[in-house]
DNA sequence: CTCCTATTTGGCAATATCGCCAAATCGCCA
DNA sequence: TGGCGATTTGGCGATATTGCCAAATAGGAG
């Protein structure tokens, strides 16, 4: 594997490992239907507001959710809709998965 | 985030976590054209025959790619080809990406 | 049966991730 | 200016991931 592909796939990576966590699938998930501020998110997912912090940083710094201050809040919002499409195709493997469960038992 | 939430969640963070890692991607990109036994990998890869082995099984555990044996070799093919769809959007974010970084430089 | 090749598994050290607490920022308002 | 609510950052222990080596396993050829 060469350098170029090696980075190209690095960067790749980044990104999906950006959604690789439970949190972070809800979080864009939420994002989805309307943007959020950190205490909404914090509310919704019943962790700590500094782990929730943490996961939308990631997040951010992966370029798939855009922040915004406004007063004393701070907004998050999904920037790149198109994860929406690439979730149901990981819907399609666990439906597919749950099915040859299926066939082992009958 | 309820129960039934968090299970679903967390079944579809094992599904993408198990292409967040650079050599995975290399795997499925390389599945995406035709199928290849364990050692044709490897020697792409160039990596360590037993490393590769297990990124092949964190893949096929979570149904992403099958494998067959034939004669005394194994052959893994990818069985969701949609991830490769679920790819282009990833490459869309690293654009994205790239683009917001020139605005900053410009 | 024995050797050889292909693959998987066990184990270990290095590294990365996660979630909480405590502390630092930041903007706003009295 | 001082205090307050919202958010981020630093740090730490617990846990998970990664990649290599060595060993186990599986199948075919001689």
């Amino acid at each position: 594997m060469d350098t170029k592909t090696q980075n190209r796939l690095d960067a790749k990576a980044r990104i999906i490992k950006a959604m690789a966590h439970p949190t972070r699938l809800f979080i864009v998930e939420t994002l989805a239907k309307h943007e959020h501020c950190v205490c909404e998110l914090t509310a919704l997912i019943g962790a700590d507001v500094s782990t929730v912090s943490k996961h939308l940083s990631i997040l951010r710094e992966a370029g798939i959710i855009d922040d915004e201050k406004r007063g004393s809040s701070v907004y998050y919002q999904l920037k790149m809709p198109c994860v929406m499409g690439f979730f149901s195709c990981v819907d399609t493997v666990i439906k597919a998965n749950a099915q040859g469960q299926l066939k082992c038992v009958r």
